[in-house]
RNA sequence: GCCGCUAUAGCUCAGUAGGUAGAGCGCAUCCAUGGUAAGGAUGAGGUCAUCGGUUCGAAUCCGAUUAGCGGCUCCA
């Protein structure tokens, strides 16, 4: 047989042979680091057979996608299995890799301690030095049945039930473990480097919170200790730009029993979110979008028209006023669109772009509260885009550009997801396919990579979504762009068209920042707490030496002040070594020493973030500088 | 909401075996006026999250509540 490799060289062989001895032929070398091998476009086992010619044999090592997920999928194997050893009585759910590591659901009588944990650790590495050879195996639908059965897995079996007809049902035998798995798998429990055990938590059986809590035990493994404690450190490095010790740090946000969910900001964070206030109004003024502001508690009626008291109450703060009830609003649109009421519009004015920075507020569940990125109350920066359905394509590439105009000047990268119609969904079929492509086209048209999320839009229309990544690699959703074809029907909105008649206009609802508070806490990720000077609370900090200098920190400060430059002072009775930590904890991008020298000479010697030695220069120089930063969005 | 863990001074955390609490930082006062990442001394500050139980006695053991953390579910 022939087998053809990545640089097209050729390799023939005769009788029996493993994708491994192949591998082996290859280089020794090679053969230690392959994990698995792709075969005619199929990820496969290093054990598989060999069968006829191959026109593509790529041997995947860690490295690799295909190679890392086999690797770590091996090890959550292994992991099951340690859990079976110590508790036999446990049942294994399933146990895939995932973006750093693996998981594996059990079903057990007592959730697993920290010690378990150490206890299945040890046992992996036990099975690990057994160096127990991995073998698949496949078994017709109820034989495959009969096996879990007498194994006592019952959500194996579950699993097996519900696999299509005509799909082949493997298992993979290693030593004392049996599981049912597609693979592939590692050859050999031995080929796991190494391994660390995360964390254990709660997990529903399927995701489905109406289905048993499993209990979930998250891993990671590398194919080298060194890229093992390379990726702990990493983490450890992560958790130190959590945004919310940075926020409590730097004195910008508290959250407080007294209000779960509802953050406090505090000045040094108002300062972040008004300039990012004052930037989206600037872009956006720019950008063709007038701005309102509607209110934040309406009434129970107006919450019926836009379907929210059906669809929507659970997550709605009520109350009562007089006797009639209200809801605080969890969405601006039902404002937005009585605003775009209040008058009569013509085509001619089509695109209509309205924007609001509107405070809603949603009762999240209390486990899904975190920091600034999940809380009950928050600021989108809405708006509202009335248009012509010929409109929709250009008004949604605008928008688009306008949201990564706005995301590069952070230096964030983000990814997209086009979400398609969901089965529970209204409107027209025509409607659906027109906006769904236009959506596509803008998209294409542009070059721009997405993901499409088949049948994950909102019932009311599709949407691309934007998502930006934390410091530890979740990603959270900010900017979204949806088509809206409920609202308008909903509330009647109308417009004169070039026939004289009247017309439902078409409608996106389109965030930006998304939430300002959920973009603050990725910003403090993303920066670690060093805030462009255009962010930064303080720009500058004055340090004196002595009080001899008092005088001549306070003249300077007056003069940066009277250019709009925010800025403290340290007169403090305390060593220049000590004030210089603070303002550097403080992360401070100017900080500026005055001494007798300076004085004297009328100088500055300020110390810029980044750079180890001071600079001289004039108190001009020094405002000059800051300004241009501020301008330039450094 | 569900599963698990956690809650001690403004902050970060000790508190061994049930016998009414400690450190560092911060804060206050005093000394030192000191040139680029922590000068020194003294002092104030705690119903040990809340409520209830066990006990002669609870920060410590048990239960409930509240909030936080890690996930699940959901979502900007």
């Amino acid at each position: 047989m022939n087998v053809k490799l990545p640089d097209g060289s050729v390799r023939e062989y005769e009788g029996k042979m493993t994708a491994f001895d192949v591998v082996r032929d290859i280089s020794e070398g090679l053969s230690r680091m392959a994990c698995a091998v792709k075969i005619n476009g199929e990820v496969k086992d290093l054990t598989t057979e060999l069968v006829g010619d191959i026109d593509e044999f790529v041997v995947l090592k860690f490295e690799d996608e295909g190679g890392k997920k086999t690797y770590r999928h091996t090890a959550s194997h292994v992991m099951a299995q340690a859990v079976k050893r110590i508790w036999p009585e446990a049942k294994v759910a399933i146990g895939p890799a995932i973006e750093n590591g693996f998981y594996y659901d059990f079903d057990v009588e007592k959730p697993f301690t920290p010690e378990d944990l150490e206890k299945i650790e040890a046992e992996m590495q036990i099975i690990i030095d057994e160096k127990l050879p991995i073998d698949r195996f496949e078994l017709p639908r109820q034989e495959a049945i009969k096996l879990m059965e007498e194994k006592g897995e019952p959500y194996k079996v579950e699993l097996i039930n519900d696999l299509p007809e005509d799909s082949v049902i493997s298992f993979y035998k290693q030593g004392d473990f049996t599981d049912l798995c597609a693979g592939p798998h590692l050859p050999s429990t031995g080929r796991v480097r190494s391994y660390k055990i995360l964390s254990a938590a709660g997990a529903y059986w399927r995701g489905s919170e109406k289905n048993k809590m499993l209990q979930r035990i998250y891993a990671t493994a590398f194919d080298s200790k060194k890229d093992l404690k390379a990726y702990l450190n990493m983490m450890e490095e992560a958790k130190k730009r959590d945004h919310r010790k940075l926020g409590k740090e730097l004195e910008l946000f508290a959250l407080m029993d007294e209000g779960p969910g509802f953050p406090f900001f505090l000045p040094k964070g108002m300062i972040i979110k008004n300039e990012l206030v004052n930037y989206w109004r600037d872009v956006h003024r720019k950008a063709g979008y007038v701005e309102i502001s509607t209110p934040i508690i309406l009434s129970r009626q107006l919450w019926e028209t836009s379907g929210h008291w059906l669809h929507y109450r659970e997550n709605m703060y009520t109350t009562v006023i007089d006797e009639d009830d209200f809801a605080i609003k969890p969405m601006n649109c039902p404002g937005g669109m009585l605003v775009y009421k209040t008058k009569p519009h013509s085509y001619k004015e089509f695109p209509i772009r309205v924007g609001e920075l509107g405070l809603v507020h949603r009762h999240e569940m209390s486990g899904a509260l975190h920091g600034l990125m999940r809380v009950r109350s928050f600021t989108q920066d809405d708006a509202h885009i009335f248009m012509l359905p010929e409109q929709i394509k250009d008004e949604i590439k605008n928008v688009i550009k306008l949201i990564d105009e706005v995301y590069k000047v952070f230096g964030f990268s983000y990814h997209m997801e086009l979400s398609t119609r969901p089965e529970k969904s209204i409107g027209k079929d025509e409607d659906w396919e027109l906006s769904t492509q236009a959506l596509k086209d803008a998209l294409d048209e542009e070059g721009l990579e997405y993901v499409i999320n088949e049948g994950d839009g909102a019932f009311y229309g599709p949407k691309i979504d934007f998502h930006l990544e934390d410091c530890i690699g979740r990603t959270w959703q900010c900017g979204t762009i949806q088509l809206d074809f409920q609202m308008s029907e909903r509330f009647e909105l109308e417009y004169i068209g070039a026939d004289g008649q009247k017309h439902r206009p078409v409608m996106i609802h389109r965030v930006a920042f998304g939430s300002i508070e959920r973009f603050i806490g990725i910003l403090i990720e993303h920066y670690a707490g060093t805030f462009p000077v255009w962010l930064s609370p303080v720009q500058a900090k004055i340090l004196t030496i002595t009080d001899r200098n008092n005088d001549y920190a306070n003249e300077v400060i007056s003069f940066l002040e009277s250019r709009g430059i925010r800025c403290e002072i340290d007169t403090r009775n305390e060593k220049i070594g000590f004030k210089i930590r603070e303002a550097r904890n403080e992360r401070v991008p100017f900080i500026t020493v005055i001494g007798d020298k300076e004085t004297e000479d009328n100088t500055l010697s300020v110390r810029m973030r980044g750079k180890k030695e001071d600079e001289i220069m004039s108190p001009e120089e020094l405002a000059n500088k800051i300004c241009d930063d501020v301008k330039n969005k450094k």
